[in-house]
DNA sequence: TGGTTTTCTGAGCTATTGCTCATCGTATGG
DNA sequence: CCATACGATGAGCAATAGCTCAGAAAACCA
């Protein structure tokens, strides 16, 4: 039986895992002991990692990020900042913040009073709830932030919501619209039907709500993913538009435009300022004004972020 | 100052340890993003490690069990330790912990050397040996620790060894004895006369013990199967016995009692302490005293058990 | 200051690990 | 029932990590 094996193999992942990076044997010693090949031990380990069955946390605060973290948080008047070292070989790595968002999401979810979280967009945030540790929690609810049908109309694109209520086994919300309506008065009308609304008011009481941030060049990430077309983005961006948090775009000073496809957009708008929590994931040197432009504007009121990032962001 | 180089070699070792664990660098990337060698890479590493800035953290059932097994394994001095995940559903299962004892009768026979096998008492003991893979190992040899012979002259109580050799082309030594004599004296002449003396002999040399272990209380597995009386058992707990180990009742401190039964016993005696491997295998609550008490006498330098068993007995 | 001790560093060796490739066994489907 | 393909396995090799040792730098003490 299919499950069985897999089971009994995740088992073994388990225990060379715990034998490899807990007690510290050598993996020829935990293959005599699991009585398999110094290879099969190999890959059991490999596995482990693979799985995310094994978990590394950081217990010492680097000071460097410490303080940049502080000073953001200051400088921008934050409910929540973490910066994480720099991985200089690899500048746009979500890997890391990606941890951080998922420990956020843990943290959170462990709660056994019910919590709302919203999600938004971006590569940290899909990142983060397939490494969020799995829990049962179905009195938690789970909201979208954003339509999750794209403009050739298929669900298709990648279901974060879904994934993390599969996580914890807590209600969900996606938002059955696409991105973009075809015109102004057709997405008035189609967020006042009512599965919509209901999204709507469960997004408005979220605890927490996750984003990605978005900036507005030849490479934002609303245009590769086909949601923009080229042109739309190339209108926002003579609007002023230089960055986007769940496809609502805002210029260098983080004030939403009123123009553009900001009109058509489906996704439920940010609060301004932020009240609730609101947190932005965003790395790379690409995303900075964006991510300054959020934190002036008041669109976020915490952050995640690398440490090369961070720097950026404090020097303009 | 000490403490300002300190704390910032403590950082580079907490960068370091991001960079290799959570960002997966080599250490040779890592020495040339922090600027020194390679060797004081691998330092930084290491030290993050002593100092427990990284922690690891199993998010699997098993990791439990292993570090149950360990605890075990150093506060009682054993040679081997497993615990299996406990099976909520039924706690009384025996079924995980044969198949790891089934495992390590499996890894010891494999040997192409001679091995002497023994066996004791113990539903754990009889199911292991049903699920030992057969194997053709004409050389080894398996005996019985204890009277074949129930009280009423059949010799038809459950023959492990006698299965155990089927599956393995072991020659095999059952112990044609009554599992208790009249009295004493006689008890001393039977276990002189050869093929006795011979049976003794061999398991002297044994390899490897696999013994059960039974709680000396109404439920005693020895009563039930009516090796002993009811007034027999009742006068052995009047005299402390808490537990046995092959018909061999011990006290609390795990010290074999010198009265009753136990000077009427044809099994073969526990080396106290156990020298050769021996390991007992029990799971239940109703166990853990017996079980905890063989531990401390070192009636047994190894154990095999379940989750819950392990916790309760380390929780005494 | 000069000697002494201690700590740190890098070179180089050995053990360990990760990976590739050929092989084997087994499930799947015609 | 056989053919095919897929995944698992072990051998062997290249990369990586851990360790020891000798020397250099720093700290300490008289």
């Amino acid at each position: 039986m299919a499950a069985e094996n897999d089971k009994s193999r995740l088992d073994d992942a388990a225990r060379a895992g715990w034998l490899y990076f807990i007690a510290g044997h050598t993996q020829d010693e935990i293959a005599k002991m699991l009585q398999v090949s110094r290879a099969s031990a190999q890959r059991l380990v490999s596995l482990c990692l693979a799985e995310r069955l094994i978990t590394f946390r950081l217990e010492h605060p680097i000071a460097a990020c410490m303080e940049l973290a502080a000073r953001l948080k200051e400088r921008f008047e934050l409910v929540h900042c973490e910066v994480v070292p720099a991985d200089p070989a690899a500048p746009q790595a979500v890997a890391g913040i990606a941890e951080r968002c998922a420990n956020l999401l843990d943290s959170t979810l462990r709660s056994e009073t019910p919590v709302i979280v919203a999600l938004g967009t971006g590569r940290a945030v899909r990142a983060a709830v397939e490494r969020v540790t799995p829990i049962d929690r179905p009195n938690h609810q789970i909201v979208s932030l954003v339509g999750n049908i794209s403009a050739d109309g298929s669900a298709s694109f990648y279901d974060t919501v879904g994934r993390l209520a599969d996580r914890t086994g807590a209600r969900h919300y996606p938002m059955p619209l696409p991105f973009l309506m075809s015109s102004e008065d057709e997405r008035n009308k189609m967020v006042r039907i009512e599965p919509i609304a209901k999204v709507k008011a469960v997004a408005a009481k979220a605890d927490l709500r996750l984003v990605g941030i978005g900036q507005m060049d030849q490479k934002a990430q609303v245009h590769i993913d086909g949601f923009v077309t080229r042109d739309e983005l190339f209108e926002m961006m003579r609007l002023g538009a230089i960055g986007e948090i769940t496809g609502w775009a805002y210029d260098a000073k983080g004030r939403l435009l009123k123009a553009g496809t900001n009109k058509r957009l489906t996704s439920i708008p940010p609060e301004v300022p932020a009240r609730t929590t609101t947190i932005g994931a965003a790395v790379g040197a690409a995303k900075v004004p964006a991510i300054a432009a959020a934190l002036s504007g008041g669109l976020i009121n915490g952050l995640i972020t690398d440490e090369a990032t961070a720097r950026a962001i404090l020097e303009r």
